[in-house]
RNA sequence: GCCGGUGUGAUGGAAUUGGUAGACGUAGUGGACUCAAAAUCCACCGCUGGCGACAGCGUACCGGUUCGAGUCCGGUCACCGGCACCA
């Protein structure tokens, strides 16, 4: 294992192979030197240089350490951030700690240790790593969103948002988890579960913070057109918040009160034969209480128990529809004056549109499904489909035409549609509604370790955001920090903490006990990383102006509805109050693939298959690990772990070396023999690197060491090489480049460029094809011209034999593929 | 149910976007070196038939367009991901 020759023998063979480097001692030296040297620190003064911002999601500091889940993305992004300063870009690739949240708590609470010190001894056992693995990050900008440094910040952006009406408090059911006793976000559920803990979802009412996101609905949907994100990230995002075109309605009821409903079908008006409200609806408690209903003690039942349900149950029994008719109202149907009869029935959502709709069973499913079940009218009003008594008729394109619908009947849905609206609106009892499934964000949590959201409650001045001069708003000490049983933060209890005095009229007040999800200090880390120790504000302008936005941000698509829809939405806010100077965060947004066990499964604990990045740096070398973690596999795809061909990569790097140390290169040109390649390897490595398919940017290395190994190599070669393989395993080209004495710092130097009339060889080898099927190959210059190719084709022995008694139809040439020629029999 | 994606040797995966399918790497087989092992180096490595040069077949399945299809079009099947009673 050293770099030292055998001692023994030292015949001619040993000295040509079984020479290995000290990878430890190597990658120790130059990680050493690049933190002495500050080396990829970016430059803050006057440069010509343009600009380059890579970012990377910052970890959460767990105590399990640094997973190879995150190997995969930062070597990537470490790769692009190497290769762009090479190419003479000023980069910032920073990284930081998202270390507020529920695990931290969850082991402080289990082992007895404060929150606060868990986080920090986890934070430099990440540090320790991230250093060994050799990423060129920026270590003068580390950012911690506990830090109260920052998180001032964080709460400065809460008041900001408070101020300007988009931070409210509210009573409403909430998704409340069983297991963390906290409420969750929309976006946090996952199939009626906690998507942190897996332990079952209730609906709680409870009073919570909540941001407006549902004003930048549209927003965040249109300006994801001039964004460079993967398209199945713009797609889910577009799916999340879920835009949908219809009218609003108001039918009246027999009592005399509107009841406005929402739909997207407002051809089918005339097809509507009854009205389902949500159980929640508020006409239904005033007329229960009016005692118009008289069946109150059933649809009260039905209230309950459609209440207690929780989001899976609720998915669960999707299959049968329930509800109550309410005896006593009737719905009138504003088209025709028809009575209608109205039903509570939890297919209907409280939280979408206006909580209730009219029922058309004649073309929607579950108004088909429910119109079966309780033996309500059907009528067809859109012809074109089997007979809907049978099945509902639900095409919306151009094969229904409107029946038994008055003034729009022979239309298609798509021309009655406006013309329906449109009468809506003259008749004053409709008009266009865009709605959308996005939800506001449920931003409090009942838990200790997050940022205190800076509001003191006052009994006779309400609500009253703390002045910003008192920021920031510590999170003071407590002992317990368990969450409570009856829904109360755990600071609650600090009754020093939470009695303060009003910031408006000076009388007694309490703080607001809950904190901030784990997503706020995510929602902006990235402008933190532009001026990290500013005290004046979140960031200094010059420095928000020459670096935004983010030009590369590579993550996983879990966060695709939860940080990356969070943090557009908070960028988008400070961009609207002048804080940022652009719209949108990040231009460019990829992601990548998973990285499973060895089976193929998911790397977990519980199968014992989790690979350990220190093992294989302490048994291969870090250069060892990026270069496989980069080769496993298409970077956006999920790839399955291998340790033997961890062991291929291994043999790639020992070949470089030994190629490096064991032979003679002269000759800071490019040999003859390789020139083609080395031009046409900078060609491709480069594009690769762009498009993340370092895998095959891996591969074309792999066969120019394979072609310097049978050709020889000169020193310009090799120079070329280390260039190349530097982003991937940058400690062993640093030591071979200082070996070889080139000067500088590999890192340092600017990047390969290629030729493009050099990628080709003098000669190339084209395939001649008769029939579209190839039958010879043949060696042609490669500037010969399509006649010179053709009648070469004709030439070979094994075309002439095919072609007696044949007339040559027509022949096409691809320059430097192939020729095809098309006979046929003489006359 | 709706939206999106994928399907290529034993295996991870390539294929310049319609141009020689299987690059590169694993695993395997044979050989060299070694007392031996490891390491390293060389050769072979889709299937079928043939001693062989060679021939036929082959990118989930069926069909189509084309001189030529892994790639484009129509249909079928399987798997993966997201959303889901959103009116």
């Amino acid at each position: 294992m050293r770099a030292d020759k055998p001692d023994s023998g030292g015949t001619i063979q040993e000295s040509v192979i079984n020479v290995k480097y000290n990878f430890t001692e190597i990658e120790k030296k130059w990680q050493t030197r690049w933190k002495e040297e500050r080396t990829f620190a970016c430059q803050t003064g006057k440069t010509d240089k343009p600009k380059f911002y890579a970012l990377v999601e910052f970890p959460y500091p767990s105590g399990n350490g640094l997973h190879v889940g995150h190997a995969r993305p930062y070597t990537a992004m470490d790769v692009v951030a190497r290769k762009r300063r090479m190419d003479g870009y000023n980069v910032l690739f920073p990284i930081g700690f998202d270390a507020f949240g529920l695990p931290t708590e969850n082991f402080a609470i289990k082992n007895h240790i404060h929150p606060a010190k868990v986080t920090h001894d986890n934070i430099e056992n990440f540090t320790k790593q991230l250093h060994m693995m050799g990423y060129s990050f920026d270590w003068d900008r580390v950012v911690n969103t506990t830090d109260p440094s920052y998180y001032k910040w964080t709460q400065w952006i809460f008041l900001q948002l408070y101020k300007h009406g988009l931070a409210y408090k509210t009573t409403m059911p909430v998704n409340w988890c069983t297991s963390c006793k906290c409420v969750l976000a929309n976006e946090e559920v996952v199939e009626g579960v906690c998507e942190r803990c897996g332990a079952p979802v209730i609906r709680k009412e409870k009073s919570q913070w909540m941001l407006k996101i549902t004003a930048y609905a549209q927003r965040l949907i249109d300006d994801l057109d001039d964004l460079d994100f993967i398209e199945r990230v713009k797609i889910q995002q577009k799916n999340w918040i879920g835009r949908s075109t219809g009218a609003e309605v108001t039918f009246k009821a027999t009592t005399g009160d509107d009841i406005v409903v929402y739909t997207t079908r407002p051809d089918t008006l005339f097809g509507a034969t009854y009205m389902v409200l949500s159980p929640e609806h508020a006409l239904i408690k005033k007329w229960k209480e009016s005692g118009l209903l008289a069946n109150a003690g059933a649809v009260e039942a039905y209230q309950k128990e459609a209440a207690s349900k929780s989001d899976l149950e609720r998915t669960e029994l999707n299959k049968e529809k329930t509800g109550v008719c309410l005896d006593g109202v009737k719905g009138i149907n504003p088209v025709n004056g028809k009575e209608i009869p109205i039903f509570i029935s939890d297919y209907v959502l409280a939280t979408y549109g206006t909580g209730a709709i009219m029922a058309v069973p004649a073309h929607d499913d579950r108004d088909w499904e429910f119109a079966k079940k309780f033996g309500c009218e059907i009528i067809e009003v859109v012809s074109g489909g089997e007979d809907v008594q049978k099945a509902a008729f639900t095409a919306k394109d151009e094969t229904g035409i409107l029946v038994n619908s008055d003034f729009i009947n022979g239309l298609t849905v798509k021309d009655a549609i406006p013309v329906i609206t449109k009468w809506l609106e003259e008749k004053g009892i409709g008009h266009a509604q865009v709605n959308y499934k996005l939800r506001d964000w449920v931003f409090s949590r009942q838990r200790y370790w997050g940022e205190p959201i800076p509001m003191v409650w006052c009994d006779k001045s309400g609500w009253q955001p703390l002045p910003e001069d008192q920021l920031p708003l510590l999170l003071p000490d407590v002992d317990s920090y368990e969450p409570t049983d009856d829904g109360e933060s755990p600071l609650s209890k600090m009754t020093d903490w939470v009695n303060t005095t009003c910031p408006c009229c000076g009388g007694p007040a309490k703080r607001e006990t809950d904190t901030m999800p784990q997503w706020a200090g995510s929602s902006w880390y990235f402008l933190r990383y532009m001026d990290p120790h500013n005290d004046k504000a979140l960031a200094s302008k010059e420095a928000l102006d020459y670096w935004s936005p983010v030009d590369w941000y590579n993550g996983g698509m879990e966060h695709t509805t939860l940080h990356l829809l969070y943090s557009r939405f908070w960028h988008k806010f400070l961009y609207d109050i002048g804080v940022v100077p652009t719209k949108e965060p990040y231009h460019k947004r990829t992601s990548h693939g998973m990285i499973l066990g060895e089976g193929g499964e998911k790397m977990s604990k519980s199968r014992g298959n989790v690979v350990n990045p220190n093992d294989i740096i302490e048994q291969y070398g870090a250069d060892t690990m990026r270069t496989y973690i980069m080769f496993i596999g298409d970077f956006e795809k999920a790839a399955a772990w291998s340790a033997n061909a961890v062991k291929g990569c291994k043999r790639f790097l020992d070949r470089v070396w030994n190629l490096a140390t064991d032979q003679e290169h002269t000759g800071e040109e490019y040999s003859k023999a390789n020139e083609a390649a080395v031009h046409k390897a900078i060609k491709k490595v480069s594009e690769d690197i762009e498009a993340m398919k370092f895998n095959t940017a891996i591969a074309t290395l792999m066969s120019l060491v394979n072609d310097f190994y049978a050709n020889g190599a000169s020193r310009g070669d090799m120079k070329a090489l280390l260039l190349m393989l530097s982003p991937f395993a940058p400690h062993m080209c640093e030591e071979l480049w200082e070996m070889a004495g080139y000067g500088g710092q590999v890192c340092l130097q600017p990047w390969p460029s290629y030729d493009e009339s050099k990628t080709v060889a003098e000669t190339v080898q084209m395939a001649v094809q008769v029939s579209g099927k190839v039958k010879a190959n043949i060696q042609v210059p490669a500037d010969a011209g399509d006649d010179e190719v053709v009648a070469a084709a004709l030439a070979e022995p094994k075309i002439q034999k095919l072609a007696a008694g044949m007339t040559l139809v027509k022949s096409i040439v691809v320059k430097g593929k192939l020729v095809s020629l098309i006979f046929k029999p003489q006359a």
